[in-house]
DNA sequence: AAATGTACCGCATCATTATGTAGTTTGCCG
DNA sequence: CGGCAAACTACATAATGATGCGGTACATTT
């Protein structure tokens, strides 16, 4: 593993301190330096500090750290944006990885793993936290919930399907059923759903 | 973490034999069992068998693993179904997890890296190879386009009728042309985004 | 002048979507 | 038990989407 620039945007000084000290004593981790906030964070980068991995709160003052994760890729389009955060939430979740986070690490991780986790996405891959892969993995086998319209399990999986941009084969493939089961089940949701057309629905699915 | 009755699906003699003996030989192992194939599986089960967790190749002789994962599941409602495959395609990491496994391992993890993904995940977690959990993320995340691909102006208003839900027909009326002229910007705008679909183009559109 | 790009148009063909009709099986509820 | 809903399946049909090929006219660039 080449040696990284690491930057840390934490306001904890604890949290910071520990983890500035973790890696600067790191042979990996060739220049390690931290900020309080995003808005000094994009300050230092003004100023000529570079970072291939960054490690970001979400709980910022000011701009959270998802907020900044786009701005981060914008300015260090080379660098890897991993949140390290307490916060477990599906809404965090997915907009820290529909924002470009490739890691997402919770804040008890101990020191030794956040470093596994910065090798293996160097590598090419991803980590997450166990809790957070499961909330990942059940976004895809999504359980019975309270639901609008009265869509039952099966129905929100073929919206799933529908919203992806799947054909109604791929969507069938995927749920290991047939192509007619599809359209059947499709023909009920526009109904429920009072829409005639995949894109009607994928509009209101999206409000 | 309770003792566990691991049950591996895997028709290559030599990693069923290497994994059940490394089970059998861990504490956290109640009972290790094994079968070739998902049909022998369900026999062993309808025989009596139990499991927790259902370690399961994808590419196996008849019923392929990520087939059967709904059927482990109605079986053993409370088991754990973990992938331990040579595939990394998107489309086999997909259709499993929406079949509901939890775990996704590729076949070149280390059996201490397997015990500990049996751990997290019966703790409530998840675990993925990290090559999967980069194929996860950048599901969430598909790779921008670098640029505005030179959209004419015409050609920006025809991807508003889309994203607006018209048909090509209507499209054409909004802009008092054909519908064959309709098509034929679509050509030259999904060529440009490097789309395939309208649902596509409106999933690239609205980041 | 020739090349290139944009906008327009037509035809042909195949793939996919949307809808109607019919049926079976299973589980739940009155 | 019958009624109902959910899930699955099949068939048929029409409409729409996507793509390839061909063409004209005009403006700009090489």
């Amino acid at each position: 593993m080449d040696t990284l620039r690491i930057a840390v945007i934490e306001d904890d000084p604890v949290i910071r301190t520990g983890l500035l000290e973790y890696f600067q004593h790191e042979e990996f981790c060739h220049d390690a330096w931290a900020t309080p906030s995003m808005e000094s964070f994009f300050e230092a980068i003004k100023s000529g500090k570079h970072a291939d991995v960054v490690l970001t709160d979400i709980g910022l003052p000011g701009m959270s750290g998802t907020d900044g994760i786009r701005l981060i890729r914008e300015q260090l389009p080379q660098a890897d944006v991993i949140m390290l955060t307490v916060f477990k939430d599906e809404n965090r979740i997915f907009k820290s990885l529909c924002a470009g986070a490739t890691g997402y690490l919770l804040k008890d991780t101990p020191f030794p793993q956040i470093k596994e986790a910065i090798r293996v996405i160097r590598n090419g891959g991803s980590f997450m936290s166990p809790a957070i892969a499961r909330k990942v993995v059940q976004y895809f086998n999504p359980q019975p919930q309270e639901n609008e319209n009265n869509l039952t399990v099966r129905e929100r999986q073929i919206i799933q399907g529908l919203v992806d941009g799947l054909s109604y084969k791929l969507i069938a493939d995927r749920l290991s059923i047939s192509i007619d089961t599809i359209r059947y089940h499709i023909k009920k949701i526009y109904n429920k759903m009072h829409v005639n057309s995949r894109t009607e629905l994928i509009r209101k699915s999206m409000r």
